[in-house]
DNA sequence: GGTTCTCGTTCCGAAAATCA
DNA sequence: TGATTTTCGGAACGAGAACC
């Protein structure tokens, strides 16, 4: 004979009573009325198909089987209760899951700087960081596979939302004891016959970089084109020429190569991007506006 | 929109426990 | 010992959701 289905109310209530021993505490515990009690207990011993309480002299007795019952239920309302911890540790971003996507410009150092200052503030939150391409950036996002992406580049796509990260002007970079390392911002005619190191053509960033030289009537000299503008400061600092890049990687790269700021501004626009077909998860707009924080702060600061 | 079901309420009475 | 309090549970009913 197949039992009916139990019901949670009614186990909450049997729990109630064998913890509190009256159905009127049960009731107060439960914070509803001690009528309704006695109805789910009654519902629970017809569902169960035995006897849970014997009624002695009015009150409630607990019977042999419900003894051995309520030990069942005190295991379960162990994982209830590390349930109802997980889901508070979840709601206080103290338990879960991050994924984050970046272009290699953010990637190598900016975001594994995010990542380890978020991780320190929210022990517990498992964190993965992948560094491709903005095309692909923005496919892991759009799939799901990833919650937030950082693009060097705006790549539309309908299923993601993306966010212009503000103030990302390029900076100018010079071999450390080049002649122009000594001028506090540098400008097309200075670089006029200058080898030049820049990224392939079919990059945003190269577009932008080559407009202001063509407005400026300044001719360079292109001696190097590379994908990577870690690869780019690499050649500046192995004194291949002088090179325009964007702030975040000029900013890690002050070490190695003389940062200049560089005018007319030269813009090369970073982008938060999450899935626009569902919420963002809470952990992942956390990280968002951790992104925004050290990106303004990196920016500002080069 | 009407019906049914679930889950809760209040009201009330019966029985047991408690207290002066 | 009688009055009062506590406990349990039945009856009637309401609110809201699900279903047809």
């Amino acid at each position: 004979m197949e039992m009916s289905e139990l019901k949670i109310r009614q186990i909450e209530a049997f729990r109630a009573v064998m913890l509190r021993h009256t159905v009127t505490r049960a009731a107060e515990s439960l914070h509803i009325s001690q009528p309704a009690v006695s109805r789910l207990i009654a519902d629970l011993e017809s569902r169960v198909g035995f006897v849970l309480f014997e009624r002695q002299q009015g009150r409630l007795a607990p019977t042999a089987e419900a003894r051995v019952l309520f030990e069942e239920v005190e295991r379960a309302f162990v994982g209830l209760d590390r349930i109802t911890q997980a889901a508070h540790q979840i709601r206080a971003m103290r338990r879960g899951s991050l994924r984050v996507a970046g272009s290699p410009a953010v990637a190598l150092d900016l975001l594994p700087a995010v990542i380890a200052r978020f991780v320190e503030q929210h022990p517990g939150i498992d964190v993965s960081l992948l560094a491709h391409s903005a095309t692909t950036v923005v496919d892991k996002v759009a799939s799901g596979q990833c919650d937030v992406g950082l693009t060097a580049e705006a790549i539309p796509h309908p299923a993601v939302k993306s966010e212009r990260l503000p103030n990302a002007v390029m900076r100018c970079i010079v071999p450390r004891g080049h002649r122009l390392a000594r001028r506090a911002s540098l400008s097309p005619y200075d670089l006029r016959g200058e080898p030049f190191v820049s990224f392939p053509h079919s990059f945003d960033a190269r577009a932008a970089i080559d407009r202001v030289f063509v407005e400026a009537g300044v001719t360079r000299n292109l001696v190097i084109e590379a994908q990577l503008s870690q690869a780019i400061v690499a050649l500046v600092a192995n004194r291949a020429g002088v090179a325009l890049i964007d702030p975040v990687t000029a900013a890690y790269a002050r070490q190695r190569v003389a940062v200049k700021r560089f005018a007319p501004a030269v813009h090369d626009h970073f982008y938060i991007v999450t899935n626009a077909s569902r919420p963002v998860p809470v952990v992942a707009d956390a990280f968002c506006d951790a992104v925004r924080e050290a990106f303004g702060r990196v920016v500002a600061e080069v």
